[in-house]
DNA sequence: CGAATTCCGTGACATATCTCAACGCCAGGG
DNA sequence: CCCTGGCGTTGAGATATGTCACGGAATTCG
Protein backbone atom coordinates (compact mmCIF):
# COMPACT_ATOMS: atom_id res chain seq x y z
CA UNK A 1 0.00 0.00 0.00
CA UNK A 2 3.01 2.53 0.49
CA UNK A 3 4.95 2.13 -2.56
CA UNK A 4 2.30 2.77 -5.03
CA UNK A 5 1.93 6.79 -3.51
CA UNK A 6 5.61 7.12 -4.08
CA UNK A 7 5.62 9.77 -6.77
CA UNK A 8 9.07 11.47 -8.39
CA UNK A 9 9.18 13.80 -10.93
CA UNK A 10 9.00 17.09 -9.30
CA UNK A 11 12.51 17.73 -9.17
CA UNK A 12 12.85 20.32 -5.70
CA UNK A 13 15.06 22.79 -5.49
CA UNK A 14 18.51 23.25 -6.71
CA UNK A 15 20.92 22.32 -3.48
CA UNK A 16 22.47 25.30 -4.37
CA UNK A 17 19.36 27.22 -3.79
CA UNK A 18 17.61 25.21 -0.91
CA UNK A 19 15.24 27.43 0.72
CA UNK A 20 15.64 24.89 3.97
CA UNK A 21 19.04 26.05 4.25
CA UNK A 22 18.28 29.48 5.02
CA UNK A 23 16.75 28.82 8.22
CA UNK A 24 18.18 29.14 11.17
CA UNK A 25 18.90 25.86 12.17
CA UNK A 26 21.45 24.95 9.65
CA UNK A 27 25.10 25.84 8.92
CA UNK A 28 26.37 27.42 5.87
CA UNK A 29 27.98 25.52 3.41
CA UNK A 30 30.43 26.55 0.63
CA UNK A 31 29.15 26.11 -2.90
CA UNK A 32 31.44 23.20 -3.44
CA UNK A 33 29.94 21.55 -0.47
CA UNK A 34 26.62 22.20 -1.75
CA UNK A 35 27.55 20.85 -5.41
CA UNK A 36 28.83 17.58 -3.91
CA UNK A 37 25.62 16.70 -2.15
CA UNK A 38 24.17 17.88 -5.52
CA UNK A 39 25.55 15.49 -7.16
CA UNK A 40 24.83 12.55 -4.98
CA UNK A 41 21.11 13.41 -5.00
CA UNK A 42 19.75 11.12 -7.31
CA UNK A 43 16.23 12.09 -6.46
CA UNK A 44 13.37 14.05 -5.08
CA UNK A 45 10.51 12.02 -3.72
CA UNK A 46 7.03 12.60 -2.21
CA UNK A 47 5.18 10.12 -0.25
CA UNK A 48 1.91 10.39 1.63
CA UNK A 49 1.28 10.79 5.18
CA UNK A 50 1.19 7.36 6.74
CA UNK A 51 3.50 5.47 4.11
CA UNK A 52 6.37 3.46 5.24
CA UNK A 53 9.35 5.40 4.40
CA UNK A 54 11.78 2.37 5.69
CA UNK A 55 9.81 -0.76 6.89
CA UNK A 56 11.34 -2.50 9.62
CA UNK A 57 13.80 -5.18 8.18
CA UNK A 58 14.72 -4.32 5.13
CA UNK A 59 17.82 -4.08 3.67
CA UNK A 60 19.81 -1.76 1.72
CA UNK A 61 17.96 0.98 2.47
CA UNK A 62 18.30 4.53 0.72
CA UNK A 63 19.62 7.35 2.62
CA UNK A 64 17.09 10.64 2.73
CA UNK A 65 16.99 13.96 4.44
CA UNK A 66 13.79 14.98 4.87
CA UNK A 67 12.99 17.87 3.02
CA UNK A 68 9.27 18.96 3.94
CA UNK A 69 6.87 17.57 6.19
CA UNK A 70 7.11 14.80 9.52
CA UNK A 71 7.90 11.40 10.12
CA UNK A 72 8.75 9.19 12.87
CA UNK A 73 10.93 6.33 13.66
CA UNK A 74 9.66 3.19 15.72
CA UNK A 75 10.10 -0.49 17.06
CA UNK A 76 7.28 -2.75 17.10
CA UNK A 77 7.37 -5.72 19.42
CA UNK A 78 6.34 -8.89 17.95
CA UNK A 79 3.46 -8.89 19.97
CA UNK A 80 2.13 -5.59 18.20
CA UNK A 81 3.07 -3.21 20.91
CA UNK A 82 4.70 -0.37 19.28
CA UNK A 83 7.79 2.45 20.84
CA UNK A 84 7.99 5.81 18.49
CA UNK A 85 11.96 6.45 19.03
CA UNK A 86 11.84 9.65 18.16
CA UNK A 87 9.97 12.40 15.54
CA UNK A 88 11.90 13.37 12.29
CA UNK A 89 11.41 17.36 11.21
CA UNK A 90 12.44 19.06 7.83
CA UNK A 91 16.37 19.07 7.62
CA UNK A 92 16.22 15.25 9.65
CA UNK A 93 18.56 12.45 8.32
CA UNK A 94 16.15 9.83 7.45
CA UNK A 95 17.57 6.04 7.94
CA UNK A 96 21.19 6.63 8.65
CA UNK A 97 21.32 3.83 11.19
CA UNK A 98 19.17 1.34 8.27
CA UNK A 99 22.07 3.15 5.41
CA UNK A 100 25.01 1.93 7.56
CA UNK A 101 23.64 -1.57 9.47
CA UNK A 102 22.84 -4.23 7.29
CA UNK A 103 19.18 -4.01 7.97
CA UNK A 104 16.97 -1.66 9.73
CA UNK A 105 16.06 -2.70 13.32
CA UNK A 106 13.31 0.19 13.22
CA UNK A 107 10.34 1.46 10.74
CA UNK A 108 9.86 5.14 9.72
CA UNK A 109 7.03 6.28 8.62
CA UNK A 110 5.46 9.64 7.26
CA UNK A 111 3.39 11.51 9.41
CA UNK A 112 2.11 13.75 7.47
CA UNK A 113 2.66 13.95 3.54
CA UNK A 114 6.80 14.10 2.88
CA UNK A 115 9.24 15.30 0.66
CA UNK A 116 12.39 13.35 0.69
CA UNK A 117 15.86 14.44 -0.89
CA UNK A 118 17.26 10.41 -1.98
CA UNK A 119 20.63 9.49 -1.74
CA UNK A 120 21.69 6.23 -2.91
CA UNK A 121 23.28 3.78 -0.39
CA UNK A 122 26.74 3.52 -2.23
CA UNK A 123 26.91 6.72 -2.98
CA UNK A 124 27.23 7.23 1.10
CA UNK A 125 30.41 5.41 0.99
CA UNK A 126 31.50 7.77 -2.02
CA UNK A 127 30.74 10.24 0.50
CA UNK A 128 33.61 9.17 3.10
CA UNK A 129 36.25 8.59 0.19
CA UNK A 130 35.77 11.70 -1.24
CA UNK A 131 33.96 14.48 1.06
CA UNK A 132 35.61 13.97 4.88
CA UNK A 133 34.39 17.00 6.22
CA UNK A 134 30.31 15.63 5.28
CA UNK A 135 31.43 12.50 6.53
CA UNK A 136 32.45 14.26 9.65
CA UNK A 137 28.97 16.11 9.43
CA UNK A 138 26.91 12.92 8.77
CA UNK A 139 28.65 11.02 12.02
CA UNK A 140 27.55 14.13 13.36
CA UNK A 141 23.81 13.99 12.64
CA UNK A 142 23.65 10.81 13.45
CA UNK A 143 24.98 11.57 17.25
CA UNK A 144 22.54 14.19 17.23
CA UNK A 145 19.57 11.62 16.79
CA UNK A 146 20.98 9.28 19.15
CA UNK A 147 21.57 12.69 21.84
CA UNK A 148 17.49 12.46 21.12
CA UNK A 149 16.40 8.61 21.42
CA UNK A 150 18.40 9.46 24.90
CA UNK A 151 16.52 12.51 25.77
CA UNK A 152 13.32 10.17 25.07
CA UNK A 153 14.47 7.32 26.89
CA UNK A 154 15.38 9.61 30.17
CA UNK A 155 11.73 10.73 29.54
CA UNK A 156 9.67 7.85 29.37
CA UNK A 157 12.06 5.70 32.28
CA UNK A 158 12.20 8.96 34.34
CA UNK A 159 8.97 11.24 33.96
CA UNK A 160 5.19 11.00 35.07
CA UNK A 161 2.70 11.69 32.40
CA UNK A 162 2.54 14.87 32.81
CA UNK A 163 5.97 16.03 32.49
CA UNK A 164 6.29 13.43 29.37
CA UNK A 165 3.87 15.60 27.37
CA UNK A 166 5.20 18.69 28.38
CA UNK A 167 8.59 17.62 27.55
CA UNK A 168 7.46 16.50 24.34
CA UNK A 169 5.51 19.35 23.38
CA UNK A 170 8.21 21.82 24.00
CA UNK A 171 11.05 19.80 22.14
CA UNK A 172 8.88 19.86 19.27
CA UNK A 173 8.11 23.59 19.62
CA UNK A 174 11.96 24.05 20.05
CA UNK A 175 12.73 22.61 16.78
CA UNK A 176 9.61 23.76 14.87
CA UNK A 177 11.00 27.04 15.84
CA UNK A 178 14.34 27.10 14.35
CA UNK A 179 12.99 25.80 11.26
CA UNK A 180 10.37 28.84 10.84
CA UNK A 181 7.73 26.96 11.62
CA UNK A 182 6.36 28.83 14.60
CA UNK A 183 3.68 31.94 14.24
CA UNK A 184 2.54 33.61 16.68
CA UNK A 185 3.44 30.88 19.47
CA UNK A 186 1.59 28.25 17.48
CA UNK A 187 2.66 25.54 15.12
CA UNK A 188 1.09 22.84 13.06
CA UNK A 189 0.74 19.31 15.66
CA UNK A 190 0.11 16.50 13.55
CA UNK A 191 0.79 14.02 15.96
CA UNK A 192 -2.34 11.49 17.32
CA UNK A 193 -3.30 11.05 20.87
CA UNK A 194 -2.30 7.43 20.00
CA UNK A 195 1.16 8.07 18.40
CA UNK A 196 1.67 10.21 21.19
CA UNK A 197 0.79 7.52 23.75
CA UNK A 198 2.98 5.45 21.99
CA UNK A 199 6.27 7.48 22.13
CA UNK A 200 5.37 8.25 25.65
CA UNK A 201 5.21 4.67 26.70
CA UNK A 202 1.49 5.25 28.19
CA UNK A 203 -1.95 4.28 27.26
CA UNK A 204 -4.14 6.06 24.46
CA UNK A 205 -6.64 6.50 27.51
CA UNK A 206 -4.18 7.80 30.01
CA UNK A 207 -2.46 10.02 27.45
CA UNK A 208 -5.61 11.69 26.52
CA UNK A 209 -6.90 12.35 30.13
CA UNK A 210 -3.33 13.68 30.91
CA UNK A 211 -3.30 16.10 27.46
CA UNK A 212 -6.79 17.48 28.33
CA UNK A 213 -5.43 18.32 31.82
CA UNK A 214 -2.44 19.99 30.61
CA UNK A 215 -4.50 21.80 28.21
CA UNK A 216 -7.21 22.55 30.93
CA UNK A 217 -4.25 23.74 33.18
CA UNK A 218 -3.51 26.65 30.63
CA UNK A 219 0.19 24.88 28.93
CA UNK A 220 -1.69 25.30 25.58
CA UNK A 221 -4.14 24.64 23.17
CA UNK A 222 -4.98 22.71 20.19
CA UNK A 223 -7.27 24.32 17.18
CA UNK A 224 -7.11 23.20 13.66
CA UNK A 225 -4.18 20.75 13.80
CA UNK A 226 -2.23 23.72 15.69
CA UNK A 227 -0.59 23.68 18.60
CA UNK A 228 -0.58 26.92 20.66
CA UNK A 229 2.06 26.74 23.56
CA UNK A 230 0.78 29.68 26.06
CA UNK A 231 3.31 29.55 28.41
CA UNK A 232 6.84 27.92 27.27
CA UNK A 233 8.67 28.75 30.26
CA UNK A 234 6.26 27.29 32.50
CA UNK A 235 5.99 24.14 30.18
CA UNK A 236 9.78 23.69 30.19
CA UNK A 237 10.14 24.25 33.76
CA UNK A 238 7.03 21.27 34.50
CA UNK A 239 9.13 19.55 32.20
CA UNK A 240 12.68 20.34 34.38
CA UNK A 241 13.83 21.13 31.21
CA UNK A 242 16.15 24.12 31.23
CA UNK A 243 17.24 26.12 28.37
CA UNK A 244 19.93 25.64 26.19
CA UNK A 245 19.91 27.27 22.87
CA UNK A 246 21.16 24.68 19.91
CA UNK A 247 23.98 25.43 17.58
CA UNK A 248 23.18 25.09 13.91
CA UNK A 249 23.54 21.95 12.64
CA UNK A 250 24.97 20.54 9.34
CA UNK A 251 21.91 20.48 6.61
CA UNK A 252 23.34 17.41 3.96
CA UNK B 1 37.42 12.42 43.32
CA UNK B 2 37.42 10.79 39.21
CA UNK B 3 40.82 11.71 38.03
CA UNK B 4 42.87 10.98 41.02
CA UNK B 5 42.63 7.33 40.34
CA UNK B 6 43.44 7.84 37.08
CA UNK B 7 46.55 5.74 36.00
CA UNK B 8 48.63 5.79 32.33
CA UNK B 9 51.53 3.66 32.27
CA UNK B 10 50.52 0.52 31.88
CA UNK B 11 50.97 0.33 28.01
CA UNK B 12 48.14 -2.34 26.89
CA UNK B 13 49.15 -4.59 24.33
CA UNK B 14 50.76 -3.20 20.71
CA UNK B 15 47.27 -2.92 18.58
CA UNK B 16 48.87 -5.74 16.12
CA UNK B 17 48.19 -8.47 19.01
CA UNK B 18 45.70 -6.92 20.87
CA UNK B 19 43.58 -10.35 22.59
CA UNK B 20 40.43 -8.45 22.34
CA UNK B 21 40.69 -8.68 18.57
CA UNK B 22 40.50 -12.24 18.71
CA UNK B 23 36.89 -12.75 20.29
CA UNK B 24 33.92 -13.90 17.52
CA UNK B 25 32.46 -10.02 17.98
CA UNK B 26 35.00 -8.49 16.53
CA UNK B 27 36.10 -8.88 12.27
CA UNK B 28 39.26 -8.96 11.05
CA UNK B 29 41.31 -6.31 10.54
CA UNK B 30 44.09 -5.31 8.05
CA UNK B 31 47.63 -4.72 9.37
CA UNK B 32 48.09 -1.28 7.89
CA UNK B 33 44.79 -0.20 9.46
CA UNK B 34 46.12 -1.84 12.91
CA UNK B 35 49.17 0.21 12.11
CA UNK B 36 47.11 3.14 11.59
CA UNK B 37 45.31 2.73 14.62
CA UNK B 38 47.87 1.94 16.70
CA UNK B 39 49.28 5.32 16.08
CA UNK B 40 45.86 7.23 16.29
CA UNK B 41 46.37 5.96 20.33
CA UNK B 42 47.90 8.01 22.17
CA UNK B 43 47.41 6.16 25.99
CA UNK B 44 46.25 3.18 27.91
CA UNK B 45 44.11 4.39 30.77
CA UNK B 46 42.93 2.57 34.24
CA UNK B 47 39.92 3.65 36.11
CA UNK B 48 38.67 2.64 39.29
CA UNK B 49 34.98 1.28 39.58
CA UNK B 50 32.82 4.24 40.10
CA UNK B 51 35.13 6.85 38.41
CA UNK B 52 33.55 8.91 36.20
CA UNK B 53 34.73 8.52 32.64
CA UNK B 54 32.96 11.37 31.03
CA UNK B 55 30.97 13.87 33.11
CA UNK B 56 27.61 15.52 32.20
CA UNK B 57 28.50 18.84 29.88
CA UNK B 58 32.11 17.59 29.46
CA UNK B 59 33.35 19.71 26.84
CA UNK B 60 35.99 18.64 24.31
CA UNK B 61 35.85 14.90 25.56
CA UNK B 62 38.44 12.56 24.57
CA UNK B 63 37.47 9.13 22.12
CA UNK B 64 38.18 5.60 24.04
CA UNK B 65 37.46 2.27 23.32
CA UNK B 66 36.68 0.47 26.24
CA UNK B 67 39.36 -1.79 26.50
CA UNK B 68 38.55 -4.50 29.39
CA UNK B 69 35.44 -3.46 32.27
CA UNK B 70 32.20 -2.27 32.04
CA UNK B 71 30.73 0.75 32.17
CA UNK B 72 27.17 2.82 31.35
CA UNK B 73 25.92 6.13 30.25
CA UNK B 74 23.68 8.11 31.80
CA UNK B 75 21.90 11.08 31.60
CA UNK B 76 20.59 12.98 35.42
CA UNK B 77 17.70 15.34 35.48
CA UNK B 78 17.92 17.93 37.44
CA UNK B 79 15.96 17.13 40.39
CA UNK B 80 18.54 13.77 40.80
CA UNK B 81 16.28 11.11 38.83
CA UNK B 82 18.65 9.50 36.41
CA UNK B 83 18.21 7.12 33.69
CA UNK B 84 21.38 4.71 32.40
CA UNK B 85 20.89 4.95 28.62
CA UNK B 86 23.11 1.76 27.50
CA UNK B 87 25.65 -0.40 29.14
CA UNK B 88 28.81 -0.46 27.56
CA UNK B 89 31.12 -4.21 26.98
CA UNK B 90 34.78 -4.46 26.07
CA UNK B 91 35.30 -3.34 22.49
CA UNK B 92 32.79 -0.51 22.33
CA UNK B 93 33.55 2.79 22.01
CA UNK B 94 33.33 5.24 24.57
CA UNK B 95 32.61 9.21 24.27
CA UNK B 96 31.92 9.17 20.14
CA UNK B 97 29.00 11.06 20.82
CA UNK B 98 30.76 13.60 23.56
CA UNK B 99 33.72 13.98 20.93
CA UNK B 100 31.61 15.20 17.95
CA UNK B 101 28.85 17.16 19.19
CA UNK B 102 30.35 20.30 21.21
CA UNK B 103 29.37 19.36 24.98
CA UNK B 104 28.51 16.00 26.52
CA UNK B 105 24.99 15.76 27.19
CA UNK B 106 24.95 12.15 29.17
CA UNK B 107 28.17 11.21 31.54
CA UNK B 108 29.81 7.85 31.91
CA UNK B 109 30.71 5.83 34.52
CA UNK B 110 32.92 2.67 35.32
CA UNK B 111 31.29 0.12 37.02
CA UNK B 112 33.74 -2.15 37.25
CA UNK B 113 37.82 -1.39 37.02
CA UNK B 114 37.90 -0.72 33.73
CA UNK B 115 40.85 -0.16 30.96
CA UNK B 116 40.74 2.09 28.24
CA UNK B 117 42.77 3.25 24.56
CA UNK B 118 42.48 6.77 24.53
CA UNK B 119 42.38 8.28 20.84
CA UNK B 120 42.33 12.32 21.40
CA UNK B 121 39.41 14.31 19.70
CA UNK B 122 41.90 15.87 17.31
CA UNK B 123 42.84 12.84 15.89
CA UNK B 124 39.19 11.56 14.96
CA UNK B 125 38.90 14.06 12.47
CA UNK B 126 42.69 12.93 11.14
CA UNK B 127 40.88 9.37 11.19
CA UNK B 128 38.21 10.59 8.78
CA UNK B 129 40.63 12.95 6.46
CA UNK B 130 43.08 10.52 6.12
CA UNK B 131 41.01 6.70 6.52
CA UNK B 132 37.77 6.71 5.52
CA UNK B 133 37.35 2.87 5.58
CA UNK B 134 37.52 3.75 9.23
CA UNK B 135 35.63 6.68 9.73
CA UNK B 136 32.75 4.88 8.02
CA UNK B 137 33.30 1.79 10.52
CA UNK B 138 33.39 4.71 13.56
CA UNK B 139 29.71 5.78 11.97
CA UNK B 140 28.80 1.97 11.77
CA UNK B 141 29.37 1.35 15.42
CA UNK B 142 27.46 5.00 16.52
CA UNK B 143 24.66 3.73 14.50
CA UNK B 144 24.73 0.36 16.56
CA UNK B 145 24.75 1.97 20.04
CA UNK B 146 22.33 4.19 18.62
CA UNK B 147 20.00 0.60 18.20
CA UNK B 148 21.29 -0.40 21.49
CA UNK B 149 18.98 2.76 22.92
CA UNK B 150 16.52 1.93 20.60
CA UNK B 151 15.76 -1.29 22.42
CA UNK B 152 16.04 0.34 25.30
CA UNK B 153 13.62 2.76 25.22
CA UNK B 154 11.26 0.08 23.46
CA UNK B 155 12.02 -2.06 26.74
CA UNK B 156 10.97 0.57 29.13
CA UNK B 157 8.43 2.43 27.05
CA UNK B 158 6.66 -0.84 26.78
CA UNK B 159 7.46 -3.94 28.48
CA UNK B 160 6.59 -4.84 31.87
CA UNK B 161 9.21 -4.80 34.81
CA UNK B 162 9.72 -9.00 34.79
CA UNK B 163 9.61 -8.32 30.83
CA UNK B 164 12.54 -5.44 31.21
CA UNK B 165 14.60 -7.49 33.32
CA UNK B 166 14.75 -10.70 31.27
CA UNK B 167 15.25 -8.19 27.99
CA UNK B 168 18.44 -7.18 29.97
CA UNK B 169 19.68 -9.95 30.85
CA UNK B 170 19.02 -11.58 27.87
CA UNK B 171 20.90 -9.11 25.97
CA UNK B 172 24.20 -8.50 28.04
CA UNK B 173 24.32 -12.32 28.26
CA UNK B 174 24.81 -12.46 24.64
CA UNK B 175 26.60 -9.77 24.58
CA UNK B 176 28.98 -11.24 27.20
CA UNK B 177 28.99 -14.39 24.97
CA UNK B 178 30.31 -12.78 22.00
CA UNK B 179 33.49 -11.77 24.38
CA UNK B 180 33.87 -14.93 25.43
CA UNK B 181 32.80 -14.19 29.13
CA UNK B 182 30.40 -16.84 29.69
CA UNK B 183 31.55 -20.20 30.75
CA UNK B 184 29.45 -22.79 31.80
CA UNK B 185 26.58 -20.25 31.22
CA UNK B 186 27.17 -17.56 33.94
CA UNK B 187 28.69 -14.47 33.78
CA UNK B 188 30.13 -11.79 36.13
CA UNK B 189 27.25 -9.52 36.52
CA UNK B 190 28.49 -5.95 38.25
CA UNK B 191 25.15 -3.98 38.35
CA UNK B 192 23.29 -3.11 41.43
CA UNK B 193 19.97 -3.11 41.78
CA UNK B 194 20.04 0.32 41.76
CA UNK B 195 21.88 0.67 38.36
CA UNK B 196 19.14 -2.37 37.18
CA UNK B 197 16.33 -0.21 38.68
CA UNK B 198 17.70 3.09 37.02
CA UNK B 199 18.20 1.49 33.48
CA UNK B 200 14.72 0.15 32.90
CA UNK B 201 12.87 2.64 34.62
CA UNK B 202 11.43 1.16 37.57
CA UNK B 203 11.98 2.06 42.03
CA UNK B 204 14.70 -0.06 43.45
CA UNK B 205 12.07 -2.04 45.70
CA UNK B 206 9.79 -2.87 42.65
CA UNK B 207 13.60 -3.98 40.92
CA UNK B 208 14.35 -5.89 43.82
CA UNK B 209 10.46 -7.81 44.33
CA UNK B 210 10.38 -8.54 40.61
CA UNK B 211 13.97 -9.98 40.27
CA UNK B 212 13.68 -12.35 43.01
CA UNK B 213 10.63 -13.60 41.56
CA UNK B 214 12.36 -13.99 38.45
CA UNK B 215 14.96 -15.81 40.09
CA UNK B 216 12.33 -18.42 42.19
CA UNK B 217 10.70 -18.84 39.18
CA UNK B 218 13.82 -20.55 37.81
CA UNK B 219 15.12 -18.03 35.16
CA UNK B 220 18.42 -17.44 36.37
CA UNK B 221 20.19 -17.54 39.36
CA UNK B 222 23.37 -15.25 40.87
CA UNK B 223 26.10 -16.40 43.36
CA UNK B 224 29.65 -14.64 43.68
CA UNK B 225 28.44 -11.69 41.86
CA UNK B 226 27.46 -13.83 38.48
CA UNK B 227 24.76 -14.52 36.79
CA UNK B 228 23.75 -17.87 35.45
CA UNK B 229 21.07 -17.86 32.99
CA UNK B 230 19.35 -21.38 33.92
CA UNK B 231 17.14 -21.13 29.92
CA UNK B 232 18.26 -18.56 27.84
CA UNK B 233 15.41 -19.80 25.07
CA UNK B 234 12.88 -19.04 27.53
CA UNK B 235 13.73 -16.04 29.15
CA UNK B 236 14.43 -14.51 25.58
CA UNK B 237 10.50 -15.65 25.04
CA UNK B 238 9.57 -13.65 28.28
CA UNK B 239 10.94 -10.37 26.82
CA UNK B 240 9.96 -11.63 23.55
CA UNK B 241 13.27 -11.10 21.59
CA UNK B 242 13.54 -13.47 18.89
CA UNK B 243 17.12 -14.81 18.32
CA UNK B 244 19.20 -13.14 15.46
CA UNK B 245 22.90 -13.49 14.88
CA UNK B 246 24.80 -10.42 14.96
CA UNK B 247 27.26 -9.94 12.87
CA UNK B 248 31.11 -8.97 13.89
CA UNK B 249 31.63 -5.70 14.46
CA UNK B 250 34.66 -3.37 13.95
CA UNK B 251 36.88 -2.94 16.91
CA UNK B 252 38.72 0.43 16.75
C1' DC C 1 -27.46 11.38 2.02
C1' DG C 2 -26.46 7.45 5.23
C1' DA C 3 -22.94 4.13 6.74
C1' DA C 4 -18.58 3.19 8.15
C1' DT C 5 -14.39 4.57 10.17
C1' DT C 6 -11.27 7.13 12.88
C1' DC C 7 -10.25 10.02 16.57
C1' DC C 8 -11.20 12.05 20.94
C1' DG C 9 -13.38 12.33 25.56
C1' DT C 10 -14.92 10.35 29.98
C1' DG C 11 -16.51 7.23 33.83
C1' DA C 12 -15.76 2.98 36.63
C1' DC C 13 -12.83 -0.22 38.01
C1' DA C 14 -8.42 -3.16 38.09
C1' DT C 15 -3.61 -3.46 38.87
C1' DA C 16 1.24 -2.51 38.22
C1' DT C 17 4.27 0.17 40.24
C1' DC C 18 5.78 3.50 43.85
C1' DT C 19 6.71 5.12 48.57
C1' DC C 20 7.68 4.52 53.19
C1' DA C 21 9.53 1.85 56.61
C1' DA C 22 11.88 -1.64 58.83
C1' DC C 23 15.28 -5.38 59.00
C1' DG C 24 19.36 -8.47 57.91
C1' DC C 25 23.72 -9.25 55.92
C1' DC C 26 28.27 -8.12 54.99
C1' DA C 27 32.67 -5.55 54.40
C1' DG C 28 35.53 -1.89 56.08
C1' DG C 29 37.45 1.10 59.55
C1' DG C 30 38.45 2.89 63.88
C1' DC D 1 35.50 -5.62 68.58
C1' DC D 2 31.66 -2.80 67.57
C1' DC D 3 30.06 0.64 64.65
C1' DT D 4 28.80 2.22 60.24
C1' DG D 5 27.36 2.39 55.51
C1' DG D 6 26.05 0.05 51.41
C1' DC D 7 23.18 -3.29 49.52
C1' DG D 8 19.37 -6.41 49.22
C1' DT D 9 14.68 -8.10 51.09
C1' DT D 10 10.03 -7.74 52.51
C1' DG D 11 5.42 -5.90 54.07
C1' DA D 12 1.62 -2.43 54.02
C1' DG D 13 -0.60 1.01 51.97
C1' DA D 14 -0.96 4.83 48.40
C1' DT D 15 -1.34 6.21 43.65
C1' DA D 16 -0.28 6.54 38.87
C1' DT D 17 -1.39 4.23 35.10
C1' DG D 18 -3.93 0.59 32.50
C1' DT D 19 -8.25 -1.70 30.80
C1' DC D 20 -12.91 -1.89 29.49
C1' DA D 21 -16.83 0.29 27.90
C1' DC D 22 -19.51 3.68 25.80
C1' DG D 23 -20.79 7.93 23.28
C1' DG D 24 -20.06 11.88 20.32
C1' DA D 25 -17.83 14.57 16.58
C1' DA D 26 -15.63 14.69 12.29
C1' DT D 27 -14.31 12.58 7.95
C1' DT D 28 -14.53 9.49 4.16
C1' DC D 29 -16.81 6.79 1.02
C1' DG D 30 -20.33 4.44 -1.33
Amino acid sequence: MTYLNARAGRPGPPCLACPLRLKPAFEDKSDDELSFIQALKTDHRSLAAGSDIIHPGQENAELYTLYAGWAFRYKSLPDGRRQILNVLLPGDLVGLQASLLAAAEHGIEALTDVELCVFPRKRVWDLFARMPKLAYELAWLGSREEAMVDDNLTSVGQRNAGERIAALVISLYRRADALGLVSEGSFAFPLSQQQIADALGLSLVHTSKTWSKLRKAGFFAMAGGRLTLLNPRLTARMAAIYDSAKAPRPLI
